[in-house]
DNA sequence: AACTTCACG
DNA sequence: GACGTACGTGAAGTTC
């Protein structure tokens, strides 16, 4: 039926059903799998009951459900702070907007959305057509924003307070008729929206100003008239900010529609259609309800596995899928190779609202790799590749090897992607997705909103396996991704990959992006079981960027000091190897253990005996620290034990410090980018690698140097704050140590003080000797102690070790309940948690042999550990926020301190504004009873500011 | 690739 | 009664 005369169209903002549905209910979950459903719920349940209800003698004869797609419109580009004050979609919601479109469809009425538009300018412009087509329109909507609409044949209708609203209750609300709401809008502002309006003047002032004006124009235009100064002023001063704020207020009534009215004819659901998808949603008692009312039998309820309330994970392979999965095929990967394809992908990851994204580049090195290729993926089985820099030939020094054909352009791809990956209303999947975020940040995009399944996996699985893709594709999917090394070869014949094939590029590619968003979509629900989805959601995903632009920006090295410092090391070491040959009697390889074993203990008669499975002579630093103690017995083995130490610092230094940070400086930027792995450590630490600047000396002097040639650029500083004590400031909290508690809460030196306590001598008397022994204990504690090791670190007789540990339990009983509460809770549950709700999974703790007795240390180790590195991950989500408009770039984390490169006139600001946000950032998730303290240092170095 | 050693928190 | 033991990392060099 062509819509005309008589007909009467029903238009719904579907985005408002949503939010209401989403409010008015308790987040409800699918039970087979713990998706978050309860938004969908309220919305097929609001459905249902408008259908119901719009039958009467008033029917509508068209209708339609009208959302919005994506966030930005033609009037973020009016205004850029238009909604910019708008909240976050929470988390839960984002995947079941999807679902609401599919919910639309399954009832049988028209879903429509437009790029660029809101709903409600959608909804404009189908009134208008309506009433000049000479139908009458009802809005289901109580949005104010609306209300400029109603009038004409045009009226809205509250569905929850259900009642008309007409011209009256427009002009009750706004003081004036319909025609003239714009105009008290564009005045009033809107705080919700971000309008800025005129200041001062709120809906009251403006309906009287326009009642006595006429319209806004003419108001604007006799402003000089206001007799209140301040009004006036305003009115004047502020003309264009009025009639920006009027643009945006006023919805498109010419919003190029791919539709007609005649398509929203009205129709009835197709029960089986729509019980299908009720049925899917394991919606029991709407599906009967719906069943009841076409007098259809209910399709079969689907089988459920309900979750079990607590961690159900194991370290055996996982049986999890239990639905039937789509085949991976690599035959049905799509490659793309013009952007009318391309665009298609887009809008389907558009209309989703998702799509798994991984990027192909000539490097694993982020900041030198160049693009080869992205791939896409929608949905399981459903996966592209857009081949981009793939070439063919060596290439030589005057010309790149030749580009090959059938690739889109680079930056033509990037500009049709850039919206997509910056839209916040379409969620970016990717495993590891720092890597990718890189890339594409290199090319001025910022990939937003993330999900990465790596670190799904290790807020979920840590402890108990790796989260690799390989790894996790094989756990989780039992499908063996195709291996790299069949592309591009392994060792020296390694290949890049813009030099492999793009057909067996495509396949590899896409099924990565497809591997990853399978993974995705077992993982999201299965994140909510495991009850860490707030650890996943506060502690890993937001760290990505924040990590991203730490890596990027890099440290100033400084290569001409470190230079010297190698040349001066190579001399020291040359003098000790001639001395060393000397003293053995023959020259030989410093750096072999085997050699240097053999001398020591064949040829020079020193008593020790072999160890490992190799049958190797150990010559570890300890071993050797023992043999220079035996000046009388065996003096040449002693002096050579002390050169061997001598050297393998210096050594150690050249090797790992001074020669190979050079070769990490970058060529553009002249500094070092290092890269940390969120997922790196089991216990919440990040690992540094590629350098690891985790590791730079700073115990011997020597060492300490290296940090002299970490600098900050001209007019800049270097600062570092650090926690104080953290790990024992946790282990007094969680443990309920009230002596330590205090201690800290006087801001006492805490080995002394604990010296104190344990050999009653009073703070005044303590001597250095009597706090280093403390201080091992105090750390022995940390480590999950035991009688042997404290002894071995001391240095002191088994006996003896053990008599202060128990006296250490003796004074600290907490420690003991909070060791061996742990270790219980690691048996009961097979992991261990943070304060914050970190997992770390000790599944070993039930094993046999000396594997238990490690599986019992970390497990008494990683909560105090796993606390620390949460609060410092904390801090560091929090910090670009804290320091905004600083000029400060936070550059490092080394566990417990993190490190800033600042201009120096903003030195005192940013150590303010750091300091508070670490001290604080334990809040407000947890109240620790013990204070955070945080360290500040500054300088030109590294070695300065520490 | 495994092992040893040693740098850091 | 014996066995092995501090917790968490990454990199370099040697050996197999």
């Amino acid at each position: 039926m062509a819509f005309g005369k008589g007909c009467h169209l029903h238009l719904i903002d579907g985005s408002a059903f949503i939010f209401r549905a989403y409010h008015a209910l308790p987040p409800l979950t699918r039970k087979s799998d713990g998706l978050p459903i309860g938004a969908v719920s309220g919305f097929c349940n609001m459905l249902w009951k408008y259908i119901e209800d719009a039958k009467g003698s008033d029917a509508p004869t068209h209708a339609a459900v009208i959302f919005d797609k994506g966030s930005h419109t033609f009037r973020n580009d009016l205004y850029d702070l238009y909604k910019a004050n708008r909240e976050e979609m929470p988390e839960e919601l984002r995947p079941q907007i999807p679902l609401t479109r599919e919910a639309t469809k399954a009832f049988n009425i028209a879903c429509e959305e437009m790029a660029g538009y809101e709903a409600d300018d959608i909804i404009a412009t189908l009134a208008r057509q309506a009433r000049e087509a000479g139908g009458r329109v009802t809005i289901i909507s109580s949005d104010k924003d609306l209300m400029q609409l109603v009038g004409g044949g045009v009226e809205m209708f509250d569905a929850m307070k259900n009642r008309a609203i007409g011209p009256e209750e427009v002009e009750a609300k706004f003081g004036v008729g319909p025609e003239r709401v714009i105009d008290v809008q564009a005045l009033a502002g809107d705080s919700v929206d971000n309008i800025p309006g005129a200041p001062g003047i709120g809906v009251k002032t403006a309906a009287l100003l326009i009642n006595e004006y006429g319209d806004l124009e003419t108001l604007l235009a006799r402003a000089g008239e206001i007799k209140q100064p301040k009004r006036r002023q305003t009115l004047i001063e502020k003309a264009d900010q009025i009639r920006l704020s009027k643009q945006l207020v006023t919805l498109d009534e010419q919003t190029p529609l791919e539709f007609t009215l005649d398509d929203l004819e009205l129709r009835e659901p197709e029960p089986e259609q729509l019980m299908e998808f009720l049925n899917q949603m394991e919606f029991r008692t709407l599906t009967r309800r719906v069943a009841e009312k076409f007098g259809v039998e209910p399709p079969p309820v689907i089988e459920t596995v309900a979750a079990p309330a607590a961690s159900s994970s194991s370290a055996t392979k996982e049986p999890e899928p239990e639905t039937e999965q789509v085949p991976f095929d690599p035959d049905s990967y799509v490659c793309i190779r013009d952007a009318e394809e391309l665009a298609k992908w887009l809008d389907e990851a558009r209309a989703k609202g998702w799509v798994a994204v991984d990027t192909e580049t000539t490097s694993l090195d982020e900041m030198k790799a160049e693009f080869v290729g992205v791939s896409l993926s929608i949905e399981p089985g459903k996966a592209a590749y857009i081949p981009l820099g793939h070439t063919s030939g060596e290439g030589d020094l005057f010309g790149g090897a030749e580009r090959v054909e059938g690739q889109m352009d680079l930056e033509e791809a990037l500009s049709l992607l850039k919206p997509v990956l910056e839209d916040d209303a379409i969620l970016k999947i990717g495993q590891n997705m720092k890597y990718d975020f890189k890339i594409f940040a290199r090319h001025g995009i910022r990939v937003a909103p993330i999900d990465d399944t790596m670190l799904m996996s290790y807020a979920m699985f840590s402890g108990l396996h790796g989260h690799g893709m390989d790894a996790l594709s094989d756990r989780y999917l039992n499908h063996q991704p195709i291996p790299i090394k069949e592309l591009i070869g392994s060792g020296k014949s390694q290949i890049t990959f813009d030099k492999v094939d793009i057909a067996k590029a495509t396949r590899y590619a896409a099924e990565d992006a497809d591997i990853t968003l399978r993974l995705w979509q077992m993982f999201k629900p299965r994140l909510h079981r495991e009850q860490v989805t707030t650890v996943y959601e506060t502690l890993e995903r937001p760290l990505v960027p924040v990590l991203a632009d730490m890596e990027m920006a890099g440290v100033k090295v400084e290569t001409a000091v470190l230079s010297r410092m190698s040349n001066a090391f190579a001399q020291k070491m040359a003098q000790l190897e001639d001395e060393i040959g000397k003293i053995a009697g023959q020259p030989f390889n410093v750096g072999s253990p085997k050699q240097l074993g053999e001398i020591l203990f064949d040829q020079m008669g020193v008593e020790g005996g072999k160890k490992g499975k190799t049958g190797a002579y150990g010559t570890g630093a300890d071993v050797l620290e023992d043999v220079t103690t035996m000046e009388d017995t065996n003096p040449e083995a002693a002096k050579l034990a002390a050169r061997v130490l001598d050297w393998r610092q210096i050594s150690k230094l050249k090797s790992t410090y001074t020669d190979a940070l050079q070769t990490h400086v970058n060529a553009e930027t002249g500094r070092v980018h290092t890269s940390y792995v969120i997922s790196g450590a089991n216990t919440g630490r990040l690992a540094s690698t590629d350098p690891n600047l985790q590791n730079i000396p700073v115990r011997s002097e020597e060492g300490r140097r290296i940090r002299e040639a970490f600098v900050a650029g001209p007019g800049m500083k270097i600062v570092s704050l650090d926690y104080s004590q953290i790990e024992l400031r946790i282990l007094a909290h969680v443990a309920d140590l009230p002596e330590m508690r205090e201690a800290f809460k006087e801001g006492l030196d805490i080995h002394a003080a604990t010296a104190s306590e344990m050999f009653d001598v009073p703070l005044e008397k303590m001597t250095p000797e009597i706090r280093r022994q403390a201080k091992a204990i105090n750390f022995g504690v940390i480590y999950g102690i035991s009688g042997f090791g404290l002894a071995r670190n001391l240095r002191i007789p088994r006996a003896e070790a053990q008599g202060f540990i128990d006296r250490y339990f003796e004074r600290f009983p907490g420690i003991r309940k909070y060791m061996d509460d742990t270790v219980a809770f690691a048996k009961e549950h097979k992991f261990v948690q943070t304060l914050f709700g970190r997992k770390i999974h000790t599944p070993d703790i039930v094993s046999k042999g000396p594997a238990a007795g490690f599986a019992k240390r970390a497990a008494i180790n990683a909560p105090i550990q796993g606390a620390a590195a949460d609060i410092i991950r904390r801090a560091m989500v929090r910090m670009p926020a804290a320091i905004e408009g600083l000029p400060a770039t936070m550059l490092l984390q080394v566990h417990d301190e993190l490190i800033f490169e600042v201009e120096e006139k903003a030195v005192d600001k940013l150590i303010d504004a750091a300091r508070a946000t670490m001290e604080g950032s334990a809040e407000p998730s947890v109240k620790l009873s013990v204070p955070l303290v945080v360290d500040a240092g500054q300088g030109a170095s590294w070695a300065a500011a520490h």
